[in-house]
RNA sequence: GCGGAAGUGGCGGAACGGCAGACGCGCUAGCCUCAGGAGCUAGUUGGAGCAAUCCAGUGGGGGUUCAAAUCCCCCCUUCCGCACCA
């Protein structure tokens, strides 16, 4: 009896699989290809249970999809750019580029110990120059093509972190990267136009079928695209006027007065002209504050004030007041709106708070409630009134006539609105790609030539975290010449959002090691798109929208021939300890070191599989692990057992040699490979794959009992002499399918058992059993029998009965007799299954 | 408030209109024993019964169907996302 020591293995075949190269692969259009992705890991130290989880995910469906006969792409990398790097080097005086190499190394050799399938030779870290070289390419890409701009704009800045955020990185207001509230600046930033692509990255979304639902909806809000009009409002007794955006100028019959955002440029006009314009900006200042309070804490008190200045509603000509309004956002919209209290409910709360007019211009329904007896504002569409020629008209019809009159008088037009924004990816921070430009007094920001790529990121020695970019601070960087004209120059000093890095990371694993391109546009075009991509939910918004939208630029750009990178997805849940999220503060991560040094990479690997679905969160239970090193010690006892008599020579066998046990068996075996098959696959369901391999063990430990192949338990194990070739060959396809299903699991395992039965090559070469629904196919079934509903019998029967058989056989049987004996049979209904229904009265 | 997902034994979870609780953990009893955190056997939703078996049962209430954990309607709870978006 050979003793399972799985540190051992893991050793042992960890070693081979990289002698022999066993992951590396290249294009091969003679077979279909599969790109295998989990989410690129941010060098933080040490990988826990939770991250581990996720790489385990993809592993699986590489290891099968190879052995299903795909030419299998499955990289990793490292997204190395970025501000705990940094702010570890103001604290300790480590540079971040040393403390990144030893996180990157360490963890590397986490995810080797745990035997990941890894084509190691496609590895990419973010912060080499061979990388972030292209960062500022299709930034220059962007740069010509208007996508990259730079504008005055107020932005959303971390004091704690010193530096600008996206608007998907503001959470609740806070930071999303340490919680610090987040304020804002007046900078000149660098942009993306992702705006330029709403409409498809929305539109397009109805095509992801294989992503999660979620997901979808998360990024449909987050586009926010709403169609309305905009319609321009005369200020009285001034050649100025203001703009208002609405999606129900329906209503606009009914407003009567108009809003504005505390930061709507006119305001300051008006302040100016006001008769106490000190007074004035003070309120206005008071109002920006509450607005940002109320957004923080949810406290919603809506609150104004009258400028004392008119509008005139250019659908009635009525002079309405202009309020200011704390609830009213600059960023939306024109920042300004008309406020149509009785058809919305913001509007209504405001005119009832200040006692501004309300005045009803539609009817839904019978509803025929005076101002007076309103408690709310009546939101439905419905039938006009009071709204001159308008009135007795319904939406949605009305809507388009009063948008295209609106055009037609010049007074406004059809207009669709975003909540998404352009995205801001300058960051004044040192750890990050320099952004490819640089300032000349006569030619304004020009673009680095590509042939001066990279602008390398100098190494600066000290870090303190105040002040601006700290790369203002280094004259040999920031002192160049003009590639215009050669005159004197100054280089951007801000660096680019980490979330640029990993926009196209999956493009550069296709070819990663290409100096003069991004990658090669053959080679993508055979790898993409990822066929199977996971990662955390927390990503999808950020990272899968701007990947979405770098895919279209660089499509447009003509390096790849599609807009959408990742055809499947999934989001995997996380792994508690003691309901919470692992975490170096909260001091719950469990390492996966720890579990290697007791029970081997397999095992743990087994039971982060078979736990709970993938996409499901988990508590982590030391419990569990036990019990799947249970059943691999189970596995192993029982392959090294009958590996003596199932290693001999393969003697031919027919079909009809084999007993009523074997047949028996054989169905066990085929279809547990159905089931897996489907289960991983299809399903994506790794537990219930792991689960349906535990009964295939129990039912040949079953085997076992009768068989003279006998059991571990049960003394010396046979050599195969004297037993029947059927038996030999029937345990032989159970425990070879076994092993091979078992071997994306546990593959160090399932390894050394396919070397034991006598293979020479290994299971990375080895191919998945196939499934044979003829030997699947049982000769008998059980049928149940419902009576009123309720199983009352079961019938053994031949398969393939006809119904009329099945229905008299039922009818036949004791059981049933008993329970419809002085009734009257109302309907025998024989559904598929095969089940018979009877109804009794 | 809007949107999404979910609610099944002591626990993790199975069951894509057809036998509820597969598989595993835990627990109980027994066997074996070089006494180990090992292995084997049986049991383990609740209630009634010596038993075969019967009754109830998938958050609550209705409905569709021969048949519902699964589909439809209402309600409750939990988690997640968005949140004054005009």
């Amino acid at each position: 009896m050979t003793e399972y020591k799985p540190q051992q293995l893991d050793k042992k075949w960890q070693q081979r699989w990289t002698a022999d190269r066993a992951f590396e692969v290249e294009p091969d259009p003679s077979r279909p290809k599969f790109y295998c992705l989990e989410m690129f890991a941010y060098p933080s130290g040490h990988a826990h249970v939770g991250h581990v989880r996720n790489y385990i995910i993809g592993d699986i469906m590489a290891r099968t999809k190879r052995m299903r006969g795909f030419n299998v792409l499955h990289p990793f990398g490292w997204d190395a750019f970025g501000l705990p790097a940094e702010n570890a080097a103001i604290k300790s005086g480590t540079h971040p580029e040393r403390s990144t190499l030893d996180n990157i190394a360490h963890m590397k050799g986490q995810l080797q110990r745990l035997g990941i399938s890894y084509a190691w030779d496609r590895e990419i870290a973010t912060c080499l120059p061979e990388y972030y070289k292209f960062n500022q390419w299709i930034f220059l890409k962007m740069f010509e093509r208007g996508l990259a701009y730079r504008k005055r704009s107020t932005v959303n800045w971390c004091a704690s972190c010193n530096t600008v955020l996206a608007n998907e990185q503001v959470v609740d207001g806070a930071c999303w990267r340490c919680g610090t509230v987040v304020t804002t600046r007046d900078l000149e930033q660098w942009f993306f136009r992702i705006t330029a692509y709403a409409d498809e990255l929305l539109n397009d979304l109805d095509g992801l079928t294989e992503w999660p639902e979620k997901v979808a909806v998360m990024q449909r809000n987050w586009i926010g695209r709403s169609v309305g009009a905009r319609i321009t409002f005369p200020v009285a007794g001034s050649r100025q006027s203001v703009e208002i955006f609405t999606t129900r100028i329906d209503t606009i019959f009914g407003a009567t007065f108009v809003l504005l955002a505390p930061d709507h440029p006119i305001v300051g006009t008006f302040a100016a002209l006001s008769p106490d314009p000190e007074a004035f900006r003070a309120q206005v200042a008071a109002f920006r504050a509450l607005g940002r309070e109320a957004r923080l804490t949810g406290a919603i008190e809506k609150e104004g004030f009258d400028t004392g200045r008119k509008a005139v509603n250019p659908f009635t000509h009525e002079e309405v007041p202009i309020w200011i309004a704390n609830f009213v956002l600059a960023e939306y919209g024109t920042g300004a709106i008309m406020a149509v209290p009785a058809h919305d409910q913001r509007d209504f709360e405001f005119a009832r708070k200040y006692n501004l007019p309300i005045r009803i211009v539609v009817r839904a329904g019978d509803d025929e409630a005076t101002v007076d007896e309103m408690q709310e504002a009546t939101t439905n569409y419905g039938r006009l009134v009071a709204s001159g020629p308008y009135t007795g008209q319904q939406a949605p019809g009305v809507l388009t006539a009063m948008t295209a009159d609106a055009e037609a008088a010049r007074i406004g037009k059809r207009e669709v609105q975003y909540r998404l924004k352009d995205w801001g990816i300058s960051r004044q921070r040192y750890w990050g790609t320099p952004i490819p430009i640089i300032y000349c007094e006569k030619h304004g920001a020009v673009a680095v030539p590509y042939g001066h790529l990279p602008v390398e990121l100098p190494m600066v020695a000290t870090f303190t975290g105040r002040g601006d970019s700290p790369l203002a601070q280094v004259s040999d960087f920031v002192n160049t010449v003009c590639p215009t004209c050669g005159g004197p120059a100054r280089r951007e000093t801000d660096t680019m959002d980490t979330f640029v890095d990993s926009s196209w990371y999956y493009l550069r694993f296709c070819d990663p090691a290409n100096a003069a391109l991004p990658f090669d546009p053959e080679r993508a075009a055979y790898w993409m798109p990822v066929d199977f991509y996971s990662g955390g939910v927390e990503h999808a918004i950020l990272h899968l929208l701007y990947s979405r939208f770098f895919t279209r630029v660089l499509r447009d750009v003509g390096l790849v021939g599609f807009g959408e990178p990742f055809k499947r997805l999934l989001t995997q849940g996380m792994v508690l300890k003691n309901g919470a999220v692992m975490s170096k503060s909260r001091g719950n991560v469990v390492d996966p070191d720890d579990m290697l040094a007791r029970y081997g990479a397999d095992a743990l690997r087994l039971y982060v599989m078979f736990v709970a679905p993938p996409e499901k969160e988990v508590e982590w239970s030391d419990a569990g692990l036990d019990g799947s090193f249970r059943f691999l010690v189970r596995v192993w006892r029982l392959v090294d057992y009958w590996s003596g008599a199932l290693r001999g020579e393969r003697l031919p066998v027919v079909a009809a040699e084999y007993s009523d046990v074997e047949r028996a068996l054989r169905r066990k075996t085929h279809d547990t490979i159905r089931r897996v098959t489907t289960d991983i696959e299809e399903r994506m369901h790794l537990n219930t794959a792991v689960s349906s391999l535990m009964e295939l063990v129990n039912e040949m430990y079953a085997f076992g009992e009768v068989t003279p192949l006998g059991l571990p338990s049960r003394g010396d194990a046979s050599d195969g002499r004297g037993v029947r070739p059927a038996t030999i060959a029937v345990a032989r396809e159970a425990i070879e399918g076994l092993v091979l299903m078992l071997s994306p699991f546990a593959p160090h395992t399932a390894e050394e058992l396919w070397q034991m039965l006598g293979h020479q090559t290994g299971l990375t070469k080895a191919a998945w059993p196939i499934f044979d629904p003829d030997v699947a196919r049982a000769e008998e079934v059980v049928v149940p029998v419902q009576i009123n509903g309720k199983v009352r019998a079961r019938l053994t029967v031949p398969a393939g009965l006809s119904d009329d058989e099945l229905r008299e056989r039922t009818l036949a049987e004791a059981a049933v007799k008993h329970h419809i004996e002085g009734k009257t049979i109302r309907k025998v209904v024989v559904a598929k299954g095969p089940l018979v229904s009877v109804v009794v009265s």
